[in-house]
DNA sequence: CGGAATCTTGAACGATTTCAACGGTAGTGG
DNA sequence: CCACTACCGTTGAAATCGTTCAAGATTCCG
């Protein structure tokens, strides 16, 4: 069991996207009964079979899925950080635990929100449900949209794709776009180093397709970029 | 205006992810409102602005959405293919389309879904709403993880991490596993090359760490594999 | 004014892709 | 039943691309 279990605030609980575009009164009512667990390395938070009552967000600290095979073996099916939540699917099928969880080796901060409650908000307010699916949705698309990206093998292709749908203002044939995050970790976002980055920017560049200024990136030739992305 | 409207089946509703989950009646209720239309390519789908009074799966062909700006520039948002579904949250949210829609320059066939009907029958029955939920939940949870393989730079890593979560049998240390799809299309969803998947595989068993037989996979030294796949 | 972090650039290495060829298998049509 | 073809999977060799390692430039912050 748990070393510590404290109150949750509803701002901790709109980290997750699930529970996010829910509006701020069922923020608190979820909040009252929901309890920040504190989970020592490798402690069981729930095992597979067991009646999933609640989902749990991972405050921080992390959460390994695992399954037992006959012979004790761990098969870790899962591996989640912070910003994740676990079991929602369970909950609202009003399952069990198809797993077991346990923290991971450096503990878990969780918060768990009873899965009865957080039904009953939304089944009582058709809006909010909607809300939810449509965050949902909106989220799915983002995510298809970010494994079609990181399945070009070309770094310059997986760049030209990112820019082409960023928000753009400009004129035909030339516009300008702001980066979102710094480009390390946009580098990180299109799975490469950040060397690699800057040298695909380069290399734009010296061909006149580009000017980059800090955050700032200036496509010339926009028809050269749309042919790269649509490339393969 | 599209060229042809025809009947949909349930049959043709239950391929998309977000419908799938509802019961046969729901589907044929569904369809029974709904329509398969045929655009010609270019064609315009639906205009941003409009109320979304329904949305859409591709049923095959493409559809392009994108975003004009000011001086008839056309940025293109999205391009999606068969079995993907457009515009559910503007429906879920009574919202307006953010966005402009054309059929691919191939044409497209779309089938259209009535929003209220489609909300209608989920409010009605909870159970089904909290199915369409898990759903969706479960494939936000899959393409999660698939981006997280994807980021990974290095080929063995991504095999690795992939075939540790397949379902498995065997004892402690050693067990198998079946592929899911063809090494092609395991290679193409890894973001390899199949003769890099041959290699890798080729690697393990020089190394005594697996067997291959067709789509069987002995892994032999798990341990070494989830090394492998927890590096960096 | 340090000092840290980000970004850039260079060079070398390593990995993966590419191109090419071959064996095997399944499906087709004679 | 037997070519014959087409496709998948494998292997080899070469080339390309990205990473890694190292260093310098710049900015921001204490």
């Amino acid at each position: 069991m748990p070393v510590k279990s404290l109150p949750v605030s509803a701002m901790e609980l709109r980290s997750f996207p699930l529970l996010k575009p829910l509006r701020e009164e069922m923020l608190t009512e979820l909040a009252s009964t929901a309890r920040a667990l504190e989970f020592a390395g490798n402690e069981v938070v729930f095992r597979a079979g067991e009646p999933a009552a609640a989902l749990y967000g991972v405050l921080s600290g992390s959460v390994v899925l695992y399954r037992s095979s006959a012979d004790g073996r761990e098969q870790v099916v899962h591996d989640t950080g912070a910003g994740r939540t676990i079991a929602e699917a369970a909950v609202f099928q009003y399952g069990s635990f198809p797993v077991h969880a346990r923290a991971g080796t450096r503990g878990a901060r969780l918060a768990q929100v009873e899965g009865a409650r957080f039904l009953a908000i939304l089944d009582r307010d058709p809006a909010a449900m909607h809300s939810v699916l449509a965050a949902l949705c909106r989220r799915l698309h983002e995510l298809v949209d970010r494994v079609e990206i990181l399945s070009l093998p070309d770094a310059g292709q997986r760049l030209a794709r990112f820019l082409l749908r960023l928000p753009a203002e400009g004129r035909a044939g030339s516009f300008r776009v702001r980066l979102p995050v710094a480009k390390k970790d946009l580098a990180a976002q299109l799975a490469m180093t950040p060397e690699t980055l800057s040298r695909v920017l380069k290399r734009w560049r010296e061909q006149a397709w580009a000017v980059v200024l800090d955050d700032e990136i200036e496509l010339l030739d926009a028809a050269a970029l749309e042919q790269i992305a649509a490339e393969s």
